[in-house]
DNA sequence: ATTTTATATGAAATCTTTTTCATATGACAA
DNA sequence: TTGTCATATGAAAAAGATTTCATATAAAAT
């Protein structure tokens, strides 16, 4: 069965470092240390994210050198985003001020 | 900042017994003891995933005598679960056989 | 009033994911 | 062929989420 994929795929929206690492990546492709700079956090933390988020598709990477530039699936993260942002734009306009 | 309800709302989908939850409802709405035996859970993990769904926003509540009738969020649930088929049928062939 | 049915809830226990830290690998340059 | 830069990885520790179990609440029926 699929729930397990299912699973998986959301677990990297569901977390704050990878999606900070999608929100990064949707300017444009980058290198693991760009990456790392731009959201301010370990190396190793961002590559075993990295990781998580390439093997569900959600990334793509390509070598350049000793680099390794990853760039977003957009066929999926864009309508993603617009959707999440959709839902909460109108059906949560207090579930901040909440504890969830 | 929206990071917390974005994490919360994924954490909904990231999960079997919410996502299980998520499809039976697809069907139409169900009081509580209606989708424990659907889904074939016990009836308090099922409320306590119910009231997180229900947080969010993905899910909608009635109150009919002493039942509580839940429904989808269709506007969200439906595009959602329409998004995550899509991206496993594109870019997913072989994710269920690997271990992620 | 008491019982029954439907559902919710709190807290501890369990399970899963994420982070951390030390180290490995791999490409390129000197 | 050694050093350095870029990134990955394994395993233990920490953090977080989910489940369980016992019990509470609340509406309706008796």
């Amino acid at each position: 069965m699929t729930t397990k994929s299912y699973n998986s795929f959301f677990m990297n929206f569901a977390n704050p470092t990878k999606f900070s690492i999608l929100m990064a990546l949707t300017e444009g492709p980058l290198n693991v240390t760009r990456i790392t700079k731009k959201i301010n956090e370990e190396q190793s933390k961002v590559s075993h994210n990295l990781k998580k988020l390439e093997q569900c598709h959600i990334l793509n990477v390509k070598q350049r050198g000793k680099q390794r530039i990853y760039s977003l699936n957009s066929q999926t993260v864009i309508p993603m985003i617009r959707l999440i942002k959709k839902h909460v734009k109108n059906h949560c306009k207090e579930c901040d001020k909440r504890e969830i």
